[in-house]
DNA sequence: AATGAATGAGACTTCATTCAT
DNA sequence: TATGAATGAAGTCTCATTCAT
């Protein structure tokens, strides 16, 4: 009988997530300290690493958290019945990602991007990474797929390949985007829709 | 003898950051520590110091190689006077990253990944960064233009819009490449000349 | 009330002390944490400190017991009438000795070298120590004063001597059997036989 | 080619050895911090660390050196040609532990019995203990079996019981002066000519 | 009375950088 | 000029103890 609830528990390690998301979005992983994780939550460090037993698990936390963000509603957008087109797909993916990034508590991109570069040094986060990224890939899969059934695009080349570019195109909007600036949902669709067989 | 020393400084300077690069590729940015680079270059801590004021200083080299790396044999490669369409722009573009990742001196596109992370807490390394890229987009955007003036491409859609797909391309075969490992030039071609119109 | 409530607060005492000796024999006094001590116990933190007001207090507490526990079963053994002779009351507390370390709940004479070396630094229990220790080297002194009346001992010496002598074979065989594992209650009375005149 | 000499090296090594000794004596191995030991010493803690890698390493010097102090001289002592009588032997003994327990730079023996307690839990400070104490023994061993030969002790014991008897002496003695402090070599020797054959 | 989540001082250790030699 | 021993601020994490519920 714990004297909290699960509801209380599951609040306080949100709590933290959310105090170390906004630490590792201003500062990256390296940069945020614990103290830093431990005054933005709000809570003692005793009461921090009860939740979480070292800084490595609060940043696997995250890092799971941002590399999810995209997959999350990806499928909720895409996995409706009607067919999709891979230039839809796209679209609609951009589009959700200036979403998720603009939502408030701060801009998972940023921190998919550290995950990025963290993935190549932690095996943790590169099993997380590899793994959330195959399976929206295969969500791309699936659409190209369909595709070929259709004959919008030829059957003959193996889907994965086209898949592969397809998924290609999002770390590049989302560098860009935090980079230069310059790009939008819009000047990717106008682009896509110009380089895209139809 | 000022020719001489002048040489022995950039030799010794390129000797530092070779023995950084070689850290970065094994344990990023923050995990590399000064005495990592020191022991692997072979000098002394005083060397090191006498050459790269601090440690933000090698970063900050390393890092404007690797996002220099791609771009660098780009303009070899497509300086040329015959207009490339952009397709066989990206072809030759995957390939050369691909060439470059392979060379000897380690994975330079995993200290692009790491540069990546580090322009989003670091402002010379984002100008840099942000410099670069918009050169090799640049690149691509000269082709979409010969190609709008072939008649090849849309000519109604604004050219950076185009580039902008066209450079997004890239990060995310490298990302591919590094996290899931399955992409090869050979596979992105097929997916690339299946979905782009030619 | 008053009769189950004293009795239900002993048997949580010695609950907790049998628990922190559990700790202590595998551990030592400071790697044991209070928090081994409370999960060991099966009780609450708060509970354990109504018990004891400190960590100190239990170690205090395991400590005293840990000194008396050759000296409690010394008394049963030799405070018979006939008069033991200096070799006899030695094999017999050694014998003892070993009883006592293998009796459930834990080696003891593990928690007694803990106890010498906490005596060094800790005013407290280097008063217990004391006193126990005089305590059982006074049984010896009266061995040695019965012998002498005997005319087994030497009258001349001072029997304090003698009896420092005694009580300072313990120390020895405890640390030979924990330390180096080859002694028992049988080599050393061959030992002893061979070198005390008897 | 060092920058500082091996003898510049030692006599560092020795003052943090020294300094961490002073502490360990005082408060003992637990309540030493770092930081005690660091300010002792006089040095940087990043000095210290340069010499050891952690606190357990400088406590396993300190160990040694302590469980090493009494057979060093027992060496000189005892290794000369003419034959010792196990009496002899131990009142010469007992006298050394004195003489090295007085020397200036602290009493080694508190941290001896420091090193017992660490060794119930620490298994390289046990090795170390346990071969230590086999080899001071072992010098016991050499005496008795000379008195075996000699006539003086019975030659039908096995030598090894009657060798632990004697070095089971000494820690006795050793904590007879530090708890109780009312032994000194002459009480020893009394209660020794009283107690054993000649 | 009992619980156990929370506290926060303080422990150990690292590492970028300097400067006496 | 070159060396590398030394510095010390700062980082991660632990744990004895308390007190709101």
């Amino acid at each position: 009988m714990p004297k909290v609830t699960e509801e209380h528990r599951l609040a306080r390690r949100a709590q933290i997530v959310a105090a170390a998301r906004t630490c590792v979005i201003e500062q990256g992983f390296h940069k945020t300290t614990m103290a830093d994780v431990i005054q933005e939550s709000g809570l003692s460090a005793g009461a921090v690493y009860s939740y979480f037993k070292s800084k490595e698990a609060i940043v696997a936390a995250i890092a799971e958290d941002a590399l999810s963000a995209i997959d999350e509603l990806f499928e909720k957008l895409l996995a409706s019945a009607e067919p999709l087109s891979p230039l839809m797909a796209l679209e609609r993916t951009i589009a959700h990602v200036v979403t998720v990034a603009e939502a408030p508590g701060g801009d998972v991109t940023r921190v998919a991007v550290q995950a990025w570069a963290e993935s190549l040094r932690n095996e943790e986060i590169h099993e997380v990474a590899k793994g959330k990224y195959c399976q929206l890939r295969d969500h791309f899969l699936d659409i190209v797929r369909r595709a070929q059934a259709d004959g919008t695009v030829d059957p003959d080349v193996d889907p994965l390949h086209i898949a592969q570019v397809m998924f290609g195109m999002i770390p590049g909007f989302v560098l860009q985007r935090l980079l230069i600036g310059d790009v939008t949902p819009e000047t990717y669709s106008a682009g896509l829709r110009a380089l895209l067989r139809q």
